[in-house]
DNA sequence: CTATCCAATTGCATTATGCAACTGGTTGTG
DNA sequence: CACAACCAGTTGCATAATGCAATTGGATAG
């Protein structure tokens, strides 16, 4: 896994989130707020693996993107935090995500997030940061807006609007 | 190698790009305009092996990010180009490379493209997407000024200075 | 006391990556 | 024309990563 095979900017940043699953798992905790072992693992669009998710938050833990810390109202529970590297690969997200939606067969109803970011641009990134500093950091709150509600929101009216598009009745269709 | 496990912007680009190998070689296609297979092979910084290599062209030609042609002058050599879906990649490696350089132990020297690409910004590279149209798509040139030339003279002028910092005879002492 | 939840781990099969040597052919040089 | 260098890969083999299904050793809720 560990490599350092050069010193060069993107080739450093591909060692880290250039697997398959690295960057979907942060999407999850970002965008997601996913912080459970447990949703990160059923609520997994993608259906990543146990033994997967498990190493990926081992290795994410070890280079210093993710926390990982005890959940004190449960005992078993693990509570993983972004750190602030992670919290700023949010450009990193913006910008990939962009270029899926061009790009890629992507899903409309997925892609609204990603759309969402690229037209607010880097002052939407900032105030997101912000929100995400003071969820995984415990930072204080600046602004009263919610960015994360804004594109949740978004999210959830496009899945709806694409349910309508498509009856249960032929959903049912579909094995 | 073929997947399609979820229309998410993100996971979609992460399965195209999502592996050690492929943006490394874009990059120095890009950025070191590289366009044949042992230019690829021999200058890389990184050191592929030219299985891995061969393996990746393969794929990046088969999902559209590559174009491959025979080269006019030698009958075997082979020409490697970006696609216009390549190029669009060009905010991608900026932003990624400017993560990488903040986050990661990145070689000055070879931050130093990094480093300009981020302080050009968005119209910086809207000029560099221009000059690789150009020189990738035979498109017709737009404006004098070479941000490609600009990159690499920087970027080799880091280099002379960093060999300056460390002359040979210590240089050698490491094996 | 028991069913469910929790963060993983285990065993096993399939893929991907990595290394070194090699292939079949073309081109430039003497 | 002979020969070395160059060209884009391929082959065989070893190691590492990924993927799937089942399971573990607890903790918690009813």
């Amino acid at each position: 896994m560990l490599d350092n095979r050069s010193g060069c900017p993107i080739n450093l940043t591909m060692e880290v989130i250039g697997d398959r699953w690295s960057l979907v798992v942060i999407r999850d905790m970002m965008f997601g707020n996913r912080r459970h072992f447990r949703e990160l693992l059923e609520n997994s669009m993608e259906g990543i693996a146990s033994n997967i998710l498990s190493a990926r938050l081992k290795h994410l833990v070890d280079i210093g993107l993710l926390s990982r810390s005890d959940d004190p109202s449960h005992k078993q529970k693990v509570i993983y935090s972004l750190s602030e590297s992670a919290i700023q690969l949010v450009p990193v997200m913006a910008t990939i995500g962009a270029w899926g939606r061009r790009h890629r067969p992507a899903t409309r109803e997925l892609s609204i997030r990603a759309q969402l970011l690229e037209e607010g641009g880097p002052e939407l990134w900032e105030e997101f940061m912000d929100e995400l500093r003071v969820l995984h950091l415990g930072a204080s709150p600046k602004s009263e807006f919610s960015v994360l509600q804004k594109l949740t929101e978004a999210f959830q009216a496009a899945a709806e609007a694409t349910k309508s598009e498509l009856p249960s009745s032929d959903r049912d269709k579909i094995k």
